[in-house]
RNA sequence: GCGCGAGUGGCGGAAUUGGCAGACGCGCAGGAUUCAGGUUCCUGUGCCCGAAAGGGUGUGGGGGUUCAAGUCCCCCCUCGCGCACCA
């Protein structure tokens, strides 16, 4: 069997051997190290000065432990192409590969096997850059930091200091230098504790008040508590039935003391940049949900009874303002305890109201008991609510009133105030007032509590007559009007809203809120700060330091703040959500405790002498070191700086695809949609704060970003609802068996869960690396998720066979192609070629270049037969054409021909527009819109032209004969179509 | 519920500005090579009628605009993803 085929076939075996000398090869002569213009790394520079730059970048991995499956690497093949093409298109290509190596898989194993971290991260990064070795992706070796590397870590560190001794600047919109922070304060542009001098300020309250503007800060603060996973989390790590993202396990919201990063203050810019981006409508669109930005007003409504306390509801419908006839308290909003009356009030009620609706408003929760009790007792039955059933269960609105009334300041109508858990406290100022008219929640709970509903909009008639209501009387409404229409009831001595549309009477009443200082225009966010302290040991130590008054950062000097060698991994887990986080670091005792000699900035009085302090605890979540590894990238071994600016900015020239010059460093960022909001929102504002402090030229980290869709495969489950192993079933007539017995097939995403990994050492082994990286970028467009078939992979591989074979003879290995030149055909195809997969690579649409290939392939295969030699015009830009996709064989190929260097660098094929260009061109003619026939044209001939030709071809005379013409449309070059009567 | 995306042969997928639907690949059928299987090469392959020529029909469903619609407009269905009491 195997002894039949032609000794020089292009087999798995041949294949694997062209892959691997081709790979030491380039190893060797250093072929894709990418030299900077200047500073480090610019030996070579010579070879690129007048080289436009750009940076390809893939999201970087987490090494784990498993090794990698066939469905991670397609991210990384498709940069790798790209970085191949633009490389032959002249540019010097930054293409590298690091390693998101801190985080739980490597502490887990170190806990219950007592391996340093160190030692699993590095044997894992070690089998990964071997898979990936054998890919053949074109990275630069020496700018693949691992986030976990001293000399790494050391910058993260570095930034974290930048970060925490800047603050926000409101007015200019920018983060500054804290030191900048005091001359303001001397200048008097911010208040100080009780308006004395900042410079006759105690030292402490001057470092307290300094410390309460720093971008990074400590916070005690109601916080997402994992028992399970003994560490806090960040929102974004929480999923939304209240579980941690990692491991499943509950989080409780508790307030605890950590580190906060104030993401908030660049809200705004966050969300507005995002516009200069090229990235799809969806990530963008996650990104503003997230930040959550709305647009208001805040009101204060006066609390009867308080004479000197107000109650501040934010709303985004202030034009509705007269239709508040209820406000709700979440239920842990800090004044329901000032606010709550001690008695139920009498009958006084039914002087508002047309009946005492009191039983109704008390509900279950205060039907026996005074306010007090049925506060408690509400907040009891809210907290035992778990997220998941907040969610799950119908939204049916609960609540209870507090027997207090507050002042609707425009009419001054007493408004009963009421808790209930459909108000957050995380959002706005938590507290609300309803106007159960013109919202839906609100007037749920209107209908549910009895309360007074009063329509200040008036519904357009289409909707009147839909719901057969009447516009002034909301009891025939089914459902709040939400949407826009003209004001009504609005009205009191100062002001009225009637007859005004809502964008009109928002304005006005705005304006007469701030004139009477009741309220004033606001915008709230969703976006929290950045929960950035985790109790972990395998992640970047803080650079801060105690004393007995609060956190001292670290000088400069001082980095890296190395983690210590312990030998109890351990956070401190539990069952209990009582119990305390613990971070393992603690138990570092000769760490933590440290003497050094601050040189600090004299506030507090730590600047002197050499003092004991203790060390932070807490480790950086992982996102620190993904938040700027990219950075790393460009100046990788530099020991003076982050990354020298002159670096960075050679990197950030460059345009947009339209041409306009970017914003953004990176030229295209390639990776998995599941960090749509945190790594790409922690990144930018990583980014924004460096801009900024003006350590980097680019106000954006990624220009153009794309995400791989995911390999798919297809899934087995048994009786038991169990996933069995995909390798093992047998397929018999359309039915699936696994070990003899049926089972079902589903698609998932390919993963060691849906038990459907497959490996790409046994596609290499199988097929060859050229052949998997082909398949890969020809199952799909590269952002569509795609089912993995094995058995479609012998087409691209015979491909390659074909090519193969149409270079070498398969028994000789001789060369098959000469310096003869082609035929007329044979060109216009080769140039046709030329021009399509240039288009296609340029868009990342390698699956349609690749069939351009095929079809420019299998012509040449049909002439190689014919007259036995392949013409070198044609072999020459052929290989260059495959080079970027299957750069091995292509490689393999061009050496062949008689070149001595790698293709890397050659220059991508040009189509000749004289081989473009047809002299004929074949037209589809339509009578009454069907095509009836086809006729050969002159390329330029006119509508006349087109006409008389159609009318001579004998099938269609033949059909116009008797028939009235009634119209004759023509589109030279592209179809003529004969009307009939 | 809201937002985003997608529905095209047996399968994966192609189709600038509306202009020959199904490129390319898998699979399938037939043929050549072969003792045979496999490999390789050639031919065919949306569906229906037909020996063929040819005809009809066809891009989730329904309507519309147009000489012409996968593409534009309206309504609906299904699937995937994200968010979800955000005031």
């Amino acid at each position: 069997m195997a002894d039949e085929v032609p000794p020089q076939r292009y087999t798995a075996a041949l294949a694997n051997e062209i892959e691997h000398k081709w790979q030491d090869r380039w190893d060797d002569q250093h072929v894709f190290e990418t030299p900077n213009r200047t500073g480090l790394l610019s030996e070579d520079a010579h070879h690129v000065a007048d080289r436009p730059h750009m940076f390809v970048l893939d999201m970087f991995p987490y090494p784990s432990g498993v090794g990698l499956h066939v469905g991670h690497p397609l991210g990384y093949i498709a940069t790798d192409v790209y970085a191949r093409f633009q490389r032959m298109n002249g540019f010097n290509v930054l293409h590298a590969m690091g390693y998101d190596a801190f985080g739980l898989p490597a502490e887990q194993y170190a806990v219950q096997t007592g391996t340093h971290p160190r030692e699993t991260t590095e044997a894992n990064i070690a089998n990964m850059k071997r898979q990936l070795r054998a890919l053949g992706l074109g990275h630069d070796p020496r700018r693949g930091p691992a986030t976990t590397d001293v000399q790494y870590y050391r910058w993260t560190q570095w930034i974290f200091l930048q970060i925490y001794n800047s603050w926000y600047d409101d007015d200019a919109q920018r983060a500054r230098p804290i030191g900048t922070l005091v001359q303001e304060f001397r200048a008097g542009r911010f208040p100080t504790p009780d308006d004395i001098p900042f410079d006759e300020l105690e030292d402490l309250d001057q470092r307290r008040l300094v410390d309460s503007y720093r971008l990074a800060y400590e916070a005690y603060a109601p916080v997402n508590w994992c028992p399970g996973l003994g560490t806090v989390l960040a929102n974004e790590e929480v999923t939304g039935d209240g579980r941690s993202e990692r491991g499943n396990f509950p989080v409780y919201r508790r307030p605890l003391k950590q580190w906060m990063l104030r993401i908030t203050s660049y809200a705004d810019r966050l969300l507005d940049d995002l516009e200069s981006l090229d990235w799809s409508d969806s990530i963008k669109q996650m990104q503003r949900n997230w930040i959550g930005r709305s647009t208001g007003a805040s009101v204060r409504f006066p609390v009867e009874g308080h004479e000197d306390l107000d109650i501040e509801v934010f709303t985004t419908r202030p034009d509705t303002l007269f239709g508040a006839t209820y406000m709700v308290l979440a239920p842990e909003h800090p004044l329901v305890d000032v606010v709550t009356a001690n008695q139920w009030p009498d009958d006084e009620l039914s002087n508002d109201f047309a009946s005492n609706p009191l039983d109704a408003w008390k509900g279950v929760f205060g039907a026996t008991d005074p306010p007090p009790d049925a506060v408690r007792r509400y907040r009891d039955f809210a907290a035992a609510k778990t997220d998941l059933e907040r969610q799950t269960e119908t939204k049916e609105k609960t609540g209870v009133f507090i027997g207090a009334f507050a002042i609707n300041p425009t009419n001054n109508e007493r408004i009963p105030i009421f808790i209930a858990d459909y108000v957050l406290m995380g959002y706005g100022t938590g507290a609300i007032m309803a106007v159960p008219a013109h919202d839906e929640r609100d007037f749920e709970f209107a209908r549910e509590f009895e309360l007074p509903i009063v329509p200040v909009i008036r519904p357009g008639d289409e909707w009147l007559t839909e719901h057969n209501a009447d516009p002034d009387d909301a009891a025939t409404w089914p459902e709040a009007y939400v949407g826009d229409g003209v004001a009504q009831n609005s009205a009191n001595e100062e002001v009225s809203l009637d007859g005004l549309r809502v964008d009109d009477a928002k304005r006005v009443v705005t304006e007469w809120l701030e004139r009477a200082e009741l309220g004033r225009p606001t915008v709230t966010y969703k976006l929290r700060d950045w929960l950035f302290s985790r109790q972990r040991y395998w992640g970047e130590p803080f650079p801060i330091v105690y004393d007995d008054e609060g956190p001292i950062a670290l000088p400069d000097e001082m980095l890296p703040v190395v983690l210590p060698e312990i030998s109890d991994f351990e956070p401190v887990t539990s069952d209990d959500p009582d119990a305390l986080p613990e971070p393992p670091l603690a138990r570092a005792a000769d760490w933590v405790e440290v003497d050094l000699e601050l040189p600090g900035p004299g506030w507090g009085g730590y600047g002197e002498g050499v003092h004991t302090y203790r060390r932070e605890t807490n480790t950086m979540p992982q996102w620190a070191g993904s938040c700027w590894y990219y950075l790393r990238y460009l100046d990788p071994t530099n020991e003076d700086t982050m990354v020298d600016p002159q670096i960075e900015a050679t990197w950030a020239e460059g345009t947009r695809v339209d041409g306009s010059p970017k914003v953004g460093l990176v030229d295209l960022y390639v990776g998995g949609v599941e960090h749509a909001v945190l790594h790409l929102l922690y990144a930018r504002f990583w980014h924004k704060v460096l801009f900024d402090l003006a350590y980097v030229s680019t106000i954006e980290p990624f220009q153009r970003l794309v995400n791989q869709g995911y390999i798919l495969a297809a899934a087995f489950v048994d009786g038991r609802g169990t996933y069995v192993d995909a390798e093992q079933i047998e397929e018999r007539a359309g039915k699936y068996y696994f070990e003899g017995k049926e089972v079902k097939r589903e698609f998932g995403k390919m993963g060691k869960s849906l038990r459907n990994a497959v490996a790409p050492d046994d596609i290499y082994r199988d097929y060859g690396a050229d052949t998997l990286r082909l398949y890969e970028m020809f199952m799909g467009p590269l952002d569509k998720e795609r089912p993995w078939s094995t058995a479609d992979i012998v087409g691209v591989h015979r491909f390659l066979q074909r090519l193969w074979r149409n270079f070498v003879d398969e028994n000789t290995g001789e060369s098959r192609v000469a310096d003869a030149p082609a035929d007329d055909e044979t060109r216009r195809l080769l140039h046709r070629t030329i021009d399509a997969v240039r288009t296609d690579m340029a868009e990342l649409s390698f699956n349609t270049a690749i069939a351009r290939l095929f079809e420019l392939n299998n012509h040449l295969t049909a002439l190689v037969q014919r007259t036995g030699a392949l013409p070198l015009e044609v072999a020459s830009p052929l290989a260059l054409m495959v080079a970027p996709l299957a750069p091995h064989v292509a490689e393999e190929l061009w050496s062949r021909l008689g070149h001595d260097d790698t293709l890397t660098y050659e220059s991508f094929p040009t189509a000749d527009q004289q081989w473009l260009v047809e002299e004929r061109v074949e037209v589809p003619v339509q009578i009454n819109s069907k095509v009836r026939a086809r006729v050969e044209v002159a390329v330029g001939a006119d509508a006349a032209a087109h006409e008389a030709a159609a009318r001579a071809e004998p099938r269609i005379a033949e059909m116009l004969v008797g028939a009235t013409v009634r119209q004759v449309k023509v589109v030279p070059g592209k179809i003529v179509n004969f009307v009939l009567a």
